[in-house]
DNA sequence: CTGAAAGCGCTAACAC
DNA sequence: GTGTTAGCGCTTTCAG
C-alpha cells in the first residue's frame, strides 16, 4: 500500500505537495494545475488510499459513527439500525455497530464505547440509561452523543425519543371505541428484571389511561414478557386462561403480538372475535401477521435522520439539544375488532 | 482527555514506561511493581484510554473487523450479523457494519469502507461475487476477506457457506415422501436482475432434483420473487391462479414462505390442507408463522463462529483457505401436509 | 529496570 | 506554488 511519500517521489513533489492535492477542495491553497494533474495521475495508477488513522491521529474526522444497540436480532432494532446507517452513509459517514447485547452488563457496553472512541459521534439505540457506569464513561469520551429511542433526558446527550403515551391513547381510544373496557397489557422486561425505557413508559402510560378511564385491571391483566415472540405467547395462554378473560390485549411491541397472534391461533382463540390484539412499532412483519396487526407506527426513518443529524451537528456545537419527540399513528388492521360479537365463524377469504 | 505523556509526567517517569506498564502483558520487559502500581492508579484516576488510532498507526491491530451485509433488514443476516458481531466481541474485536442495501453501486460506494481499510479484516455477509469492480477492489485490499455465506470460490477469498443442495433434497424428500408432485419454486431475485448468491443455487438445486425425479414443472411453476414477505405474497397468489395448481410450494426463504402463507390465508386457502408451503433458513419467527413453517435450519452460529475464526486466522496465515461448506437440516412442522386430504375444516385447536 | 529517540502516514503552519 | 518542519499519541528499538 503506496503512502503520499511514495507517490510524492514518484512524481517528484514534495510529501506536502501530494497531500494538498489529494486532500481536495478544501485547501486554499492554489496548486499548479500541472502538478496537480500529474499527482493525481501517479496517485490513480499507484492505487493509492489515504490512511484514516494518519489522518485521525491529526485530528481529522474519521467520518465512523459509533452505534451501540440493545438488541439487534429485535427486529425493530435491526431496522433501525438499516434506517441510521443509511442516513448515514448518505452524509459520508460508516457506521460502527457495538452490540451491548441487552444485557445491562456493564462491562460489555463499556468496552463497546471504549473501542468506539475514534468515532466522531456516538448514537445509543434504545435506553440505557440504566447503566449509570456506561453512562459516565460515556460523558468524558469527549464526542458527540445522542440517545436514540430514549426518555430520560441526561445531561451531555441530546435524546430523540418517540411519544409512547401518544401511541398508547391512540391505541386506548381505538380500542374503546370498539367497546373494550376489559384490557390487558403485555410489556417488556430486560433480562435482568429492570423495567425501563419505552416499554416501561409504554406500560406506564396505560396504567394511567386505565386508571383516568375508571377501567378495572383484575390482577394478572398486566403481565411482563421478553420482548420475544416466545414471550408474547406465553403471556397470552396466561391472560386466556384467567377466569375472567379480557376481551382486548394490547401488547407493548409488535414481537409480542405477534407471539401473543401465534398463541392465539395455537388455542383456537378467534382474533378479533374473542380477543383483539394490539402491538406497538408496525414492523414489516406487522401486515404479513395472521391476522393482520393493528398497531401504531414509528417514524423511524425521520428519527433516525434526526439522530444522525444531531450526532453530527454535535461535532460543531457543543451542547447537546433539548430533546426531540416523534409522534407515532396509529395503523388499524384486522386483529382488532368490536368487542364480542360472538366467537363465530369469520374465516376465510378476507381482504387485508 | 489524557494522553500516555500526560500519565508519564503525573507519575515521574517517562512516557515508554507508560506504554510498557499500560500495553500489558505481552512485553518481555520487566517492570518495577512499585512503578508499575503507581502508574496503574494514575491511569485510572486520570480515566485515561488509550487512542486506538495511534496504536494503529503504529501498525497494531485495531480490532475492528469490517462487515459488509447484503441487506440488513433482511431478518436472516440481522441474525447473521448478530452471530458475527457476538464472535467477534468474544475474541476481542470490534464490528464496522456497511450496509449494501443489495444494491450493486452501495456495495460499490462499500469500497469506500474498504478504503477506510483499518479494519483488520473484511467479512461479506451475503454474496457480492456478481459485482466485479467490487471484488477486484477486495483483492488488493491488504487485508483478509471472507465471502460468509458465499459459494463462487473467488480467488483471495476465503469461503464459507452453506450446502444449499442438501438442503433442497432435505425438502424434496420430505415433499415427495408426503406424495407431492406438483411443486411449485419461489426464488429470490436481485434488484438488479441478476439471479446469484444462495437463492440462484437453491433455485438450481431444485430444477435438477425435479428433472432427476422427472417431476413436471408446468409453465409458471418456477417463480422469481423480490425476497420480500410481499414478493412471496404476491407468487403464492400468482400460482393459486394457475389453471393448474401446484400442491406444494418450495420458497427459497423463510421470508418469501411467511409472506406466501399469509397470502393464502387472505385467500382462504388452506395450509397444509390445499396446498404444503416449506421455506429455508428457520428464522426466528418461523415455528411462530401460521401455521409453523416446515423449513431447513442452517447452523448460523457455527458458520460465524466458522466466518470470524478464518478472518482472524487470515491475519497471520497468509492464504486463503478452500471453502468451508456446512449442512442444513430439515425441520418439519405443520406448513406441510400430505398431498390434498380435502380442503377441509381443520381449523383451531391443534398444537404446534 | 527505565529513558531517549525514532518514526507510523498525514496535515498544517511557516518559509522561500 | 512548493518545500520544510513539526508534531498527532503511541510502540519499539537502542542505550544506559
Amino acid at each position: 500500500m503506496p503512502t503520499m511519500q511514495d507517490i510524492a517521489t514518484a512524481s517528484g513533489v514534495s510529501q506536502s505537495t501530494v497531500s494538498r492535492v489529494l486532500t481536495g477542495a478544501p485547501n486554499a491553497i492554489p496548486i499548479n494545475p500541472a502538478t496537480r494533474e500529474r499527482i493525481l495521475e501517479v496517485a490513480r495508477q499507484m492505487r493509492y488510499r489515504p490512511n484514516p488513522l494518519a489522518r485521525g491521529l491529526r485530528g481529522a474526522r474519521t467520518m465512523l459513527l459509533g452505534v451501540i444497540v440493545r438488541e439487534i436480532t429485535d427486529p425493530f432494532f435491526a431496522g433501525a439500525v438499516d434506517a441510521v446507517s443509511t442516513e448515514a452513509n448518505r452524509r459520508g459517514y460508516n457506521v460502527v455497530l457495538g452490540h451491548a447485547h441487552s444485557r445491562a452488563d456493564e462491562a460489555i457496553a463499556l468496552r463497546a464505547v471504549l473501542e468506539t472512541r475514534h468515532c466522531d459521534a456516538i448514537l445509543l439505540l434504545g435506553d440505557n440509561s440504566d447503566q449509570p457506569r456506561f453512562l459516565e464513561d460515556l460523558r468524558d469520551a469527549n464526542v458527540p452523543v445522542v440517545g436514540l429511542w430514549w426518555q430520560a433526558p441526561v445531561p451531555g446527550v441530546s435524546i430523540i425519543g418517540v411519544d409512547n403515551r401518544s401511541g398508547v391513547e391512540g391505541l386506548m381510544d381505538h380500542l374503546m371505541s370498539l367497546g373494550h373496557r376489559k384490557i390487558a397489557f403485555v410489556g417488556g422486561v430486560f433480562l435482568e428484571g429492570r423495567r425501563i425505557g419505552d416499554l416501561g413508559e409504554r406500560r406506564a402510560a396505560f396504567l394511567e389511561r386505565a386508571a383516568a378511564d375508571g377501567l378495572k385491571i383484575p390482577n394478572g391483566f398486566v403481565r411482563d414478557a421478553q420482548n420475544t415472540l416466545g414471550g408474547g405467547a406465553e403471556a397470552l395462554k396466561v391472560l386466556m386462561a384467567l377466569s375472567e378473560r379480557p376481551t382486548a390485549v394490547m401488547a407493548s411491541t409488535d414481537v409480542l403480538a405477534i407471539g401473543a397472534l401465534h398463541a392465539a391461533y395455537q388455542m383456537g382463540v378467534d382474533v378479533p372475535g374473542e380477543v383483539s390484539i394490539v402491538g406497538f412499532d408496525d414492523l414489516p412483519m406487522a401486515q404479513y401477521a395472521t391476522p393482520p396487526l393493528t398497531t401504531v407506527r414509528q417514524p423511524v426513518t425521520e428519527m433516525a435522520v434526526a439522530g444522525v443529524k444531531a450526532a453530527i451537528d454535535g461535532l460543531e456545537e457543543h451542547e447537546s439539544k433539548s430533546p426531540q419527540i416523534f409522534k407515532p399513528t396509529v395503523v388499524v388492521r384486522e386483529s382488532s375488532g368490536s368487542v364480542r360479537i360472538e366467537a363465530d365463524e369469520r374465516r376465510p377469504a378476507r381482504t387485508g
